[in-house]
DNA sequence: CGCGTTCTTGAGCATGTTCAAGGCCAGTGG
DNA sequence: CCACTGGCCTTGAACATGCTCAAGAACGCG
């Protein structure tokens, strides 16, 4: 088995992306990384914050949990995204994370982390942009589920995938296995308007449903629906 | 009329509670303070990003405008508040931003506000802690659009408003006068609906309806419906 | 191959929106 | 001082949308 170095890392981390050397040195030196298989939680609402994490591998979903057990995803996560940064300035972790499929993750005490920012004020710079970036995101995402109807945010949720995830080399299909309940847990609806509106975007030909893959044939009529 | 000097603001915004008196004061030699009146748009969505603002004094609304012509209101602001630090990291500016009384901004050339950033790590990491708490924010915003209904989501509006806001000393009332599509705007809904609901809520003596005042009775029967 | 899970599909019900008519209120001008 | 006007608010009816429930089909894992 390799040992999880961040020199023989091949993602672009924030901190691959931002610091020196020598601090990813440090990183690396203050980080354990710790493998995931699907279906397992990497984060847990409620629980203490005591990390922040980057996934070195795999994909990843980051949902909350509402009064009625119902979920919501709040995003879906690839190689090199920071998992974890919504509980830093809370008291317990505001979201939980699970694995998609096998993952690899890369576990910062939060106070190694803190201590990075504030010695490194590039790096925290950097983070100030992302931080920013993640809050329009946010906001794109609260109106478009005050103002959109369900067939529009199943729309929305496919392109989304699409951008985050890609699709397969050979088939062409979303590069992801999701649930009918995962996409509903995305748009902000039920698992049986997803298969329904699936199915009519199919008999559109904006895509084509083999069993749980999903492959996108027009793009564009998605994005126009939006 | 007074100048509006950082040294006799009464307001704690951000600058004011994190830096030193030699920023204060960069601060205030680089700002320019500006009178708006009621209706009038301070932040306009699409415009370049040339500047951050801070409240002086007043309330402002922050919102995004929709495809069809629909608003959806991000944030309540109130004095001190920072705003259009949502456009940092954009080309354009993501949201507007309108008076909904005679307000007093602050503007800092972005420029500027970038350099005191870049120099003072302690009010970057405030920033930081700033903006992930404003992520927390939006993302509970979207998870309570995406599970909520009209009835929940208007309950918890007048409690967002009764929060940033707070109420009039010799009457009770909400400290702000909102049209019925405002707090739709903010609900996710219509004004109708808005209409209909708050005289469900007087019927239960969780309010009172005075014209467009509105007179918070129970404020814990609210929170308990959300 | 068998079993449990997920997916599909339709019907009925609940919720929410739109539209339209009328009321109220404040400001304006005669 | 009163009538007029325009804007906002209220209310109900009709319609559209979305959710729940239930039954059967398909899938996928041991």
């Amino acid at each position: 088995m390799p040992l999880s170095l961040c020199s023989n890392c091949d993602q672009s981390c924030l901190i691959k992306l931002n610091c020196s050397n020598e601090w990813i040195e440090f990183a690396n030196q203050h980080k354990r990384t710790v493998t995931f298989s699907k279906g397992q939680t990497i984060l847990h609402e409620g629980m203490p914050v005591d990390a922040v994490t980057f996934i070195r591998k795999g994909k990843v979903k980051v949902f909350k949990t509402g009064n009625h057990g119902k979920s919501h995803i709040v995003r879906l996560s690839n190689s090199g995204d920071m998992l974890g940064h919504r509980g830093f300035n809370q008291k317990v972790m505001p979201v939980s994370a699970v694995a998609l499929e096998t993952c690899k993750i890369c576990f910062f005490d939060i106070n190694n982390f803190v201590y990075i920012i504030k010695n490194n004020p590039e790096f925290s710079y950097k983070l100030l942009l992302f931080y920013s970036d993640e809050l329009n995101d946010s906001e794109v995402m609260t109106q478009n589920h005050a103002q959109m109807n369900v067939r529009e945010r199943i729309a929305d949720s496919l392109v989304r995938i699409f951008n985050v995830y890609g699709e397969c080399k050979n088939e062409k299909c979303l590069d992801i296995l999701l649930s009918r309940q995962d996409i509903a847990d995305i748009a902000g609806t039920t698992k049986e308007q997803v298969s329904k509106y699936l199915y009519e975007f199919q008999e559109e030909k904006t895509l084509l449903i083999k069993g749980k893959k999903i492959v996108i044939l027009e793009l564009d009529d998605l994005k126009r629906l939006i």
